[in-house]
RNA sequence: GCGGAUAUGGUGUAGUGGUAACAUAGGAGGUUUCCAACCUCUUGUCGCGGGUUCGACUCCCGCUAUCCGCACCA
């Protein structure tokens, strides 16, 4: 960062704390690291870039908006990965107070604690005693997971169970399958998307907006048939050249179309959304000759993952990971039906009906049962691995060693034919995940422009329609004369449209109110002057260029 | 988490062991006022806690926050 740089950031700072778009939250209590506030003007901001993403990704037409609470129970973190990944665990010797990392404590007990779940550790603990490093006791508190989430307990008292505040709002999708399956009328692809707060604990918070502890995360986690071939529609993107830096290729520039027939890009949805995600980005306006996608080395990508991709935005602070795009497999979701034994899939008829012929023994339930009672089942499962030339009665060994003798009577030849016309699969998830506030301080960043103006440093923030916080200032030439009055009105009229928010002001010279008005990007300055008693007419200025045209009211 | 620096009106800064100044911004009024003009009046400040002292914004200690390295993390 040069030294010009860091001057730009801290007058932006400041005027993002002035003017009420970006503070530290709590400042009176003297503030708390990785928190912020959205001040009056910011928080229009938000929601803007939050309403243009949801609209971005509904008008694919088979995407759903829902939301999922930030309390989650520890169960649904723990089958994620996020408890392994995201936490050390840690347990306490009741003698002498000293807090130890569980997985370090059972290093000799274990070739590879650190990959163990809790419950495992839990009980290798118990089992093992392992020596304290620092009394002469063993006698550890239960284990309890430290760091990266905020830990919490659901409910009071005992009866409380332990939950995390989200660190992704992601699993809430993941468990919401069924009814999102449902929803779509059993038919893939479709996509849940959602806009929520996510919380991680982090160690050190660092650079402002960046990094946070808490922070607004915006997610679409579209499940796809990972036996049919996606058809996107790339022509929107041929004319645009986009910066790749590809783990074998390197930096590169090509269309999208082109990174996926070369198979730069790997599979075709993830190019989809990065195309996508690309249109966003320049929509809410960010500079699109400072948009890049990096895509994750092999070693660096999360083991389940075939392919993803970040979206690397130029500011600041360099090259910020603002959105990742990333190939999940089947990761999410067979994880939870691990955990929980519930299905989480979707249904696919066969092109062709697959027939079976089914050609052998099994057990006559009304003799088998009575006669082998608690052994039935297991009699069962080795019955049916007889050969067909079998004859009765035989000698069966059971999975668990046990020999018996089955009888004619017990058994049955089972000669039958069936059709199999589909199968239950686990959907592949193709997850988009922005990072809003990153997002929003580099549309900040990205509009802060301090082009002098007769030699003196003048800032305006040339914010994109889209997100810009404030639609328009009315100004009264003077506020004498009924030309307050009749700025008023029209104000009360601009502030009662949906959507529309409007701010009156009537103090300073009116170049004053300019400066003002451009500082906090509004798009359009709507000024009352005597002409305007006269004819109904007023002046509209034009952030960006100065220039003033003449409209009648009526037609605002 | 470790090391270094910093903390004074909304913002940017000056300054002192006897409770504070400048610029700018804000408010009211004036000025036939269209791109931060001018005039008058006016609001508002020493991060938090403890110690030393007759007295602390100033000195000391702790905490918190911010910035810069390292580490962590995406």
């Amino acid at each position: 960062m040069t030294e010009l740089d860091t001057s730009r950031l801290e007058r932006l700072s400041g005027m993002l704390k002035r003017r009420g778009i970006l503070l530290p939250a709590f400042e009176i209590h003297g503030g708390a690291k990785g928190l912020y506030d959205f001040g009056p003007v910011g928080g229009r901001l938000r929601n803007k870039v939050n309403q243009t993403w949801l609209n971005h990704w509904l008008a694919l037409g088979n995407v759903v908006e829902i939301s999922c609470p930030t309390v989650t129970p520890y169960a649904v973190l723990e089958a994620s990965g996020h408890v392994g990944e995201f936490s050390d665990f840690m347990t306490v010797c009741t003698s002498c107070e000293e807090a130890s990392r569980a997985d370090t404590l059972l290093e000799d007990f274990h070739p590879n604690p650190d990959a163990l779940t809790r419950s495992e550790l839990q009980s290798l603990l118990d089992k093992s005693q392992p020596p304290c490093p620092s009394c002469p006791d063993a006698k550890w508190s239960p284990i309890t997971a430290q760091n990266l989430m905020f830990n919490t307990t659901i409910g009071a008292g005992t009866s409380g169970r332990p939950g995390f505040l989200r660190p992704e709002t992601a699993q809430g999708m993941f468990t919401s399958f069924p009814a999102l399956y449902r929803h779509n009328r059993e038919r893939l692809p479709f996509g849940a998307i959602q806009i929520g707060k996510g919380y991680r604990n982090e160690i050190s918070p660092r650079q402002g907006m960046i990094r946070l502890r808490e922070f607004n995360m915006a997610e679409l986690e579209y499940f796809i048939n990972p036996h049919e071939e996606p058809e996107h529609d790339f022509t929107p993107w041929d004319g645009l050249d986009v910066t790749l830096i590809a783990e074998k290729e390197g930096e590169v520039q090509m269309k999208f179309s082109h990174a996926i027939e070369s198979n730069v890009i790997r599979h075709a949805t993830v190019g989809y959304f990065m195309a996508k995600t690309f249109d966003f980005l320049v929509n809410v306006g960010i500079d699109a000759q400072r948009i890049r996608f990096r895509q994750h080395e092999s070693d660096e990508m999360a083991h389940y993952a075939s392919d993803c991709w970040d979206a690397e935005i130029h500011g600041s602070y360099g090259w910020i990971e603002c959105v990742g795009i990333a190939h999940r497999g089947c990761y999410d979701l067979e994880s939870h039906e691990k955990a929980t034994g519930k299905s989480l899939r979707a249904r696919r008829e066969f092109e062709q009906p697959q027939v079976i012929e089914i050609d052998g023994w099994t057990t006559e339930g009304a003799k088998a049962g009575p006669a082998f009672r608690a052994l039935a089942g297991a009699v069962k499962q080795a019955v049916e691995l007889l050969p067909t030339s079998s004859t009765f009665p035989t000698d069966v060994t059971l999975s668990s060693g046990e020999k018996v003798t089955v009888e004619k009577e017990h058994v049955k030849r089972d000669q039958r034919t069936e059709t199999v016309t589909g199968e239950w699969y686990i959907p592949h998830v193709v997850e988009p995940a922005f990072g809003i506030d990153r997002i929003i301080w580099h549309i900040l960043d990205h509009a802060y422009d301090e082009s002098g103006k007769d030699g003196e440093t003048y800032t305006t923030m040339h914010l994109s329609e889209n997100v810009a916080p404030v639609d328009y200032c009315i100004f009264p030439l003077f506020e004498k004369d009924g030309m307050g009055e009749l700025a008023k009105s029209i104000h009360a009229i601009m502030c009662s449209k949906p959507s529309v928010v409007s701010m009156y002001d009537a103090s300073g010279s009116i170049g004053r109110r300019y400066a003002r008005a451009d500082e906090i990007g509004v798009p359009k300055c709507i000024t009352v002057d005597h002409q305007s008693l006269e004819d109904n007419t007023v002046t509209i200025r034009d952030r960006d260029t100065g220039e003033q045209h003449r409209v009648a009211i009526d037609s605002l």
